[in-house]
DNA sequence: CTAGCCTTGATG
DNA sequence: CATCAAGGCTAG
């Protein structure tokens, strides 16, 4: 049997944290939600977080990967069980019976129900029960299980004194060198409230984060600048100073959550220093408040506009934990690196934009409407927008975050300390080459046209549903289904520009006059990388560089 | 039917 | 050759 490559799989599998789980107490959750599998704990260097895992279906202790997740050896059971006989349940009660240890064997409906809601995968129920070997969810487990490790390392590094320990482990005596990080110590809780701007006095400390490149990754002739990319936007990293290039260090910071042209507060996620975990954070069903107290006098949209909008927010990532993936997965990287064998510079580019196409897949995975697709339309349509949600994302950030002339790279919080990367576009003009400044300039136009549109959150998020939910991708089996989705988040689009920016009377077309734009760019994007990836610029096992092969396979 | 333990066998 | 997720077996 032949499998896949690796990215698909990413599709395929669902995280424990399903936002259907309710019936796991919160606090619990959310303490699991930091916790690592023993399995995963004993490769880990620093072994003082000795916990495991609690099955997501009833609580017990975890076995392993079972049918694409953790899951204890009795669900497992049951699920291969239940699969297999073609088992038609029936509840007794409201189909909502608590499942725990205890209570789990009295209702099969309601546990099987709760093994496809964390989403327990049927198709890795062999129908012909073949036994052995690995299926082809194999990788994915791999992949989940460096993701975790990952969420690891930033857990154990709440402290800020060791954080800060990470930071200059890797920081060279030699700066004006590459990734600058911007950091300000916030100096109370308060500046980690969402409403609150406590940060507007904040003095910058810059964190270099080195990354001595190999020079020439610059100056290959033919593609004379690395990384345009997504929020690794070129540039902002240098050579050996031996580029000229200067680096924007804003001596002050925009308070996160609230960027100065945001008309929303976007979300109320507790900081990394928190006790609840990304993945908890994403999972969380209970809607939170969007309304800030921005645009007091703005209409509020209709309830059912306003609900399914929400819905659709609440599986957005968080800025700063997109940071704190970032940054952990960079230091990890240099860490695990010798003085001289450290990432060049479009290496560095690459990882950030894989991590950023990790968390987008993961997005889309963990997103109500896509689950309700196929598997396998779920990895064509993957496949085919990937760039374009990179781009999206990218200009999402530049309309929400950059100041003017400036490409804003990622941003967040990390424990106590802010972080903010950005760039000057003139230093990126003035170095790139033909390839690499077209792609730089039609970016940055369409970000000044959609921040003259002013371009918010939900309509961000409508956006990129729409190019995800494209039913003219080639080999879609449920075609129809995919357009009605599209149909339904285009009448939001609609009804929340309509209803919430009643004075641009046009906003809507105008939003989606952009979308061939952002395909364009997203095609020059994916020509760029692929010419790099052939000159063996692209790091290998990089979520990129499998979707770029599997694109021109 | 449940769930703990056992066997298998592709993968790296 | 080790790993580890499949399926199988079986006492309770």
């Amino acid at each position: 049997m032949s499998y896949q490559s690796e990215w698909t799989f990413l599709v395929l599998t669902c995280r424990s944290s399903s936002p259907t789980s309710t019936s796991v107490d919160d606090q619990t959750e959310d303490m699991l939600a930091v916790e690592q599998s023993s399995q995963e704990l004993k490769a880990e260097v620093d072994g003082t977080t000795e916990s495991e895992e609690s099955c997501p279906v009833c609580g017990d202790r975890v076995s392993g990967y079972h049918y694409g997740l953790l899951t204890c050896e009795s669900c497992k059971g049951f699920f291969k069980r239940s699969v297999q006989n073609n088992k038609d349940y029936t509840c007794a009660e409201q189909q909502s019976c608590p499942m725990n240890l205890s209570q789990r064997k009295r209702c099969p409906f309601c546990r099987f129900q709760k093994c496809l809601a964390v989403g327990m995968k049927r198709e890795a129920v062999r129908a012909d029960r073949m036994r052995g070997g690995r299926n082809k969810f194999g990788p994915l487990y791999r992949r989940e299980r460096q993701m975790k490790q990952q969420k690891v390392f930033y857990h154990t590094n709440a402290d800020p004194h060791r954080m800060k320990a990470e930071m200059t482990q890797i920081q060279r005596p030699t700066p004006p060198n590459d990734l600058h990080l911007m950091s300000g110590h916030t100096s109370s809780d308060a500046a980690r409230q969402p409403g609150y701007a406590s940060g507007t006095s904040q003095s910058a400390v810059p964190m270099p984060l080195d990354c001595t490149a190999n020079s020439d990754v610059f100056t290959s002739p033919s593609l004379p600048y690395p990384g345009l990319y997504h929020h690794t936007l070129p540039g902002y990293l240098q050579d050996k100073g031996e580029l000229p290039y200067s680096y924007s260090m804003p001596a002050t910071m925009y308070p996160l959550h609230q960027p100065p042209n945001s008309s929303y507060a976007y979300r109320s996620t507790a900081p990394s220093s928190s006790t609840s975990s990304p993945s908890s954070a994403l999972s969380s069903s209970a809607p939170v408040p969007k309304t800030s107290s921005q645009s007091p006098d703005a209409c509020p949209p209709s309830t059912a506009v306003h609900n399914f909008l929400s819905q659709l927010m609440e599986g957005e990532q968080d800025e700063s934990q997109l940071c704190a993936k970032v940054v952990a997965s960079l230091q990890r990287e240099q860490a695990n690196r010798g003085k001289h064998d450290r990432l060049n510079t479009f290496s560095i580019m690459c990882k950030m934009a894989d991590q950023t196409l990790f968390g987008l897949v993961e997005w889309a995975r963990n997103s109500a409407l896509f689950k309700e697709l196929k598997v396998e339309d779920q990895m064509v349509l993957l496949q085919s927008c990937w760039s374009e949600l990179l781009v999206l994302d990218h200009l999402c950030r530049q309309v929400i975050y950059s100041k003017e002339g400036c490409i804003y790279l990622v941003s967040g919080q990390q424990n106590l300390c802010l972080i903010v990367m950005q760039i000057e576009v003139s230093n990126i003009l003035s170095q790139a080459g033909a390839t690499l400044s077209g792609l730089v300039s039609r970016t940055q136009d369409l970000v000044s046209k959609l921040k003259a549109l002013q371009l918010d959150r939900q309509e961000f998020v409508c956006l990129k549903y729409l190019v995800l939910f494209n039913p003219d991708v080639k080999s879609v089996q449920s075609r129809r289904q995919v357009e009605q989705t599209q149909e339904r988040v285009n009448r939001a689009l609609m009804e929340h520009t309509q209803q919430r920016h009643p004075r641009q009377s046009d906003k809507f077309g105008q939003l989606l006059l952009r979308l061939p734009e952002v395909r364009s760019i997203s095609l020059q994007v994916e020509e760029y990388l692929y010419q790099r990836h052939l000159l063996g610029d692209l790091p290998c096992n990089s979520l990129l560089t499998e979707m770029l092969h599997t694109k021109h396979s």
